[in-house]
DNA sequence: GCCATATGCGGGTATATACCCGCTCCTATG
DNA sequence: CATAGGAGCGGGTATATACCCGCATATGGC
């Protein structure tokens, strides 16, 4: 057997993953992409798509498809500064609720994967791993 | 600083290697996941979608449409069996000759993420975590 | 103050992915 | 051998993601 393919590893990893976080977090409607960024726009309290963009390390086209979602949901308004083009993101009084509300779920399955880990220094040593990539 | 999230970490682990293994195989045209499942066609001569979809761990309606990509781009031909309901997938002549010709940039591609990981042993020390996910 | 350039977004297009529904075809049971 | 249940697929719908192009706005050099 040669050397799995590091990348597919890793999809697989992330898509499995994500299909708990994402059953843990249904119950609240929302999935764990979404409950990331709520995360970050709250702690943030208001923040252009392009700052979200880049702390999330995603594309910005791509954060303003997501937070079009989540604005359809109800969890996010977007208000506009001082800049016209700028288009600030904030939680709806819905978004926090859902978020508060979501959080237990959420560390639940924080501790869930840990558990697979083998502990949290399991779970730290496969993000130090991931961080070196 | 709270714990991270390990899905949202694992998420863009898998989409920062995705982006080095397109990257690396872009002169030939395909993507990562579309070179996973040529070499898994290749290496089963002939495999039915659900099969595929099993070996693969992704939804067999997910491999459906991305095989119809890889047709459509003329690498893969569906062919059917003695049971008339299976969709038997196997490489073209151009989906061999692709193939064999992007080997050698994803083992660039793997061997630039094994350097990342500090050697052989940091991979398989990342494997080994992903794999008691 | 004006224009060249840079910045912020939206939308088009494409792949990747999952869930559900419905159709077709196969197979085992009576 | 007929039918009920199961197996294999396609397609609808939705999110997640990226790249590129074009539009609007800001800003800096002159």
């Amino acid at each position: 057997m040669s050397t799995p393919c590091y990348c597919i590893e890793l999809r697989a990893a992330a898509r499995k993953t994500s299909a708990i976080y994402d059953e843990a977090l249904a119950p609240f409607g929302i999935t764990i992409a979404q409950y990331s960024l709520l995360r970050k726009i709250d702690r943030a309290k208001r923040i252009s798509l392009t700052e979200l963009a880049s702390i999330s390390d995603l594309d910005r086209s791509t954060i303003g498809r997501n937070a079009k979602v989540l604005e359809r949901m109800g969890l996010v308004q977007s208000v506009s500064g001082k800049d016209q083009r700028e288009a600030l993101l904030e939680l709806s009084t819905m978004g926090q609720k859902v978020l508060a509300e979501s959080i237990p779920a959420h560390a639940a399955a924080q501790a869930k994967i840990e558990d697979h880990l083998g502990g949290p220094d399991g779970a730290k040593d496969l993000l130090s791993r991931l961080h070196s990539l």
